[in-house]
DNA sequence: ATATAAATGAAAACTTTTCTCATTTGCATC
DNA sequence: GATGCAAATGAGAAAAGTTTTCATTTATAT
């Protein structure tokens, strides 16, 4: 019962919301984005506007519920937040994203920010590659 | 004379190209939007399109001319590409690009997309934050 | 000077995302 | 359970950045 998820966040607790959050949590891909969430829907049977899917998934960002990764060339893609930051392995052939945690590198940000006179607020990394699979 | 570099990549020596070059190696701004680069055109009392601004620089691209970033939010900025790689510090309030290199992290990145079998073609990264200026 | 393949400009199209606004819904109150 | 109202929704328009189309112009080889 994920309602309290969003009464927490100050949402109130309509269908299309509850389907989002339970598209994120059931879909065979951890990162999606928003024609995916949609598109999903539809194939439910649900009834969603495409701009009710973005509404949601970007209330969701406010509310600390997902998180949204900006892809090179301009689209984005949602993932539910699991309270740890990573980054992202993404493979050019057949776009499986990847993720990955690197301490060396999260400090050495830090240093060139600082190094720089940066406050940093943020940071975004995607390493792109070709995936195992994809090599043969 | 830059006509050499543009005959070099396998393009015509057109007056539109030599301008876009011109503007690029002169403006204050190492790092350009193509807005930026026509409105440069404009002002200098160029004729021009904004589709031959965006043709020319994905041409440059592609020839190795210049290099591309997407910046969050989609939209691109170009640059003279000066043959050595380096990534990029971005101040969230005036939107002034810093650059550097850091091989620490470069050298991780190539363990990482090791360690998870991707042959790395290519990764981005930015800091995003406040510059010196913008902090007082 | 001529031919021709490539480049250009203007406008339309496209892609992704946001906005507008009339209608519907969730939820607190009676 | 009915009522009221603010909040949420859907449809479509709009915005922003970029690419495409196509008729016209231009660069370059002959
Ligand atoms: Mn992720
Ligand atoms: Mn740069
Ligand atoms: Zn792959
Ligand atoms: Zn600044």
């Amino acid at each position: 019962m994920e309602s309290q998820d969003l009464r927490k966040a100050g949402l109130k607790v309509t269908l299309p919301r509850l389907k989002v959050l339970e598209i994120l949590e059931n879909s065979e891909q951890r990162h999606l984005s928003a024609e995916d969430v949609y598109k999903a829907m539809l194939e439910m049977g649900e009834e969603i506007g495409l701009a009710t899917v973005y509404r949601v998934l970007t209330q969701f960002e406010g509310a600390g519920l997902v998180s949204r990764l900006n892809i090179d060339g301009g689209h984005a893609v949602f993932e539910l937040e699991d309270g740890t930051h990573h980054d992202h392995l993404l493979c050019v052939r057949c776009n499986n994203i990847e993720e990955f945690v690197d301490e060396v590198i999260e400090k050495r940000q830090r240093a060139i920010a600082k190094d720089k006179g940066f406050e940093m607020t943020d940071h975004s990394l995607y390493i792109y590659g070709i995936c195992q699979k994809c090599q043969k």
